[in-house]
DNA sequence: CGGAATCCGGGATGATACTG
DNA sequence: CAGTATCATCCCGGATTCCG
C-alpha cells in the first residue's frame, strides 16, 4: 500500500467522511441538494457542494438539473458508485457489529495504569 | 448516516489514510516498527506512532515488546481487525478495478467547456 | 433552491532533535 | 530500534455573504 499511488488516493477520496455520507444517502435513489443537507446532520453547505463536485468529477454521481422555478437538482449514484456503496455497507456493518468492542478496548486502554 | 454517531466516527477512524496502510501492511503477520516505516512510503515517524497508538487503543492492533537489545516491537492484527481488513480489501479491489474509469471521468469533467 | 466567493482560525501534519 | 518532545506550518473546513 504505497501512498501516492492512484489506488491509495482513490480510497482516500471515496472513504472521506462526507463522501461516505453522501453515497449512503443517495443509495436509495435520486436525492436533492436540500434533502442531502437535511439528511447529513452537521455538514456545511460549503462542504456539501465541494464533496458533491468531487464525487461528480470522479464519475460517482450524476447531477440532473430540472429547469423549473425554483430550480431542482437531483443527484444519483452511477453503477460504479453503487458497487462502492455495497462495499462501504460491509465496512459500516462491521463498525456496527464492533462498536461495543471498540468502546471497551478504548476504556481499558485509557484506564491502564 | 448521521455524523456524530459512533459508527460514523469509527468508520472515519479506520478508513483514515494511514490506518488503512498499516492494516494492510500488518495483515500478513506481525510486523516491526521499522518495517512499517519502510513499507509505508511517505509516512512520518510521528504519524506512524500516532496511528499505531490509536489502532492499538481501539483494539485493532496488539503491540508486543521483546525485551532484547536492541528493542524489538511487533504489531499484529486482532481478529476484529482481520475482519476489517477483509472488508477493506473489497474497497481496494473496487478502486483497482475502477481506477481507469475514475481517471477518464475526471478528464472528461475537467475538459468540459 | 442551489449554489459561488471570500475570509480566517485551529487542528492535523511535517521537520527536527533528543533518548532509553 | 523504537520511540518522545517541541516547534512551525499549512490547509481543511466553518461562517458569512451574495447571486441567478
Amino acid at each position: 500500500m504505497l501512498p501516492g499511488c492512484t489506488v491509495q488516493e482513490l480510497v482516500d477520496r471515496v472513504a472521506g467522511k462526507w463522501s461516505v455520507c453522501i453515497l449512503v444517502a443517495a443509495a436509495d435513489g435520486p436525492i436533492r441538494f436540500t434533502e442531502l443537507e437535511r439528511a447529513i446532520t452537521g455538514i456545511s453547505r460549503r462542504m456539501l457542494t465541494l464533496t458533491l463536485r468531487n464525487l461528480e468529477r470522479d464519475g460517482m454521481l450524476v447531477r440532473t438539473v430540472y429547469p423549473t422555478v425554483p430550480p431542482r437538482v437531483e443527484y444519483s449514484l452511477t453503477p460504479m458508485a453503487q458497487e462502492l456503496h455495497a462495499a462501504l455497507l460491509t465496512i459500516i456493518t462491521w463498525a456496527e457489529r464492533h462498536r461495543a468492542d471498540v468502546a471497551q478496548a478504548r476504556e481499558r486502554y485509557d484506564t491502564r495504569t
